[in-house]
DNA sequence: GCTTGGACCTGATTGC
DNA sequence: TGCAATCAGGTCCAAG
């Protein structure tokens, strides 16, 4: 999408999770998109009108590359989506869907020149890749915290970016139980948990994603990440590392996967 | 101020 | 086979 122009949008009802902006369809129609960039999960859109389109996957959000541009893409649009509810048509004759099943995805618009005050970046922790993100950090990210570490570490204000997979992921490479307190983390514990971080994404990535159900790349392509999980969704196999058992409980409503024995 | 739990919504899976 | 209950990758907000 980058460098092309929004020729024609379409939304196909009036909200996602939230209501899309006033004028949605209009203020994006005939913009340039400078450039794609993101932010967390957030994908983020500068545009030429001196707005932002910035857009969320929620769970189950994709984006679908069709159409037939005159560059690199020439993907099969596929049969159609029961639940696209947007559609950018490039100028170049590309086609980008987006469907969200469960429409905990969102699409909001947000002045560029402002965007540092966008609501959900304002209290946004550190990038995991970026210098800013450490064990320093996290441990002073973590002081006095009596929140679980699990817990902590969802929390976008810790660290940006982080979901439930990548944070079960990264507390057992760390051999960090997911119930000990986070202001309790070592200094040493805190370090071997930034790294872990560090590892998960970058291996996730490296693999194309996780496709538990839903992810799939532009071009309907598959992540394998999942392949490698060693606790997520592994409740009662045994531990890659001691053979202890993988374990499942529920720590602030959501699901998290751990092994009783090496995690302390 | 911090923490937890419910709400949002649909679809897949599981168990009776 | 059919139905109900449960669960799912995220985030926000009210209540405690």
């Amino acid at each position: 999408m980058e460098g092309r122009r929004l020729s024609r949008v379409e939304a196909r009802r009036a909200d996602l999770r939230f209501p899309f902006p006033e004028n949605f369809a209009a203020r994006l129609t005939g913009a340039r998109i400078e450039r794609m960039g993101r932010r967390a999960k957030y994908l983020a859109a500068d545009l030429d009108t001196g707005d932002c389109l910035i857009m969320h996957l929620g769970m189950t959000g994709r984006f679908t590359i069709g159409g037939r541009q005159q560059g690199k893409f020439h993907h099969d649009a596929g049969p159609p989506e029961r639940h696209e509810h947007v559609v950018f048509g490039l100028d170049d004759g590309g086609r980008i869907g987006y469907s969200d099943p469960r429409r905990f995805g969102f699409m909001d618009l947000w002045p560029l020149a402002d965007i540092e005050n966008y609501p959900a970046f304002r209290a946004m922790g550190p990038e995991p890749m970026s210098n800013r993100f450490s064990g320093a950090w996290l441990r002073e990210a973590f002081r006095g915290r009596r929140t679980p570490v699990k817990a902590a570490l969802l929390d976008q204000s810790m660290v940006a970016g982080l979901g439930n997979i990548y944070v079960c992921e990264a507390l057992w490479r760390a051999g960090i139980s997911p119930k000990r307190l986070a202001g309790s983390v070592s200094a040493p514990k805190a370090e071997a948990l930034a790294a872990a971080v560090r590892e998960v994404i970058a291996e996730a990535i490296e693999a194309g994603g996780s496709s538990i159900s839903d992810f799939a790349a532009t071009d309907g392509s598959l992540g394998y990440f999942q392949h490698r999980f060693s606790v997520y969704d592994r409740e009662g196999e045994a531990c890659g590392r001691c053979g202890g058992g993988v374990k499942r409980l529920v720590q602030s409503g959501r699901s998290t996967f751990y092994c009783g024995a090496c995690q302390r």
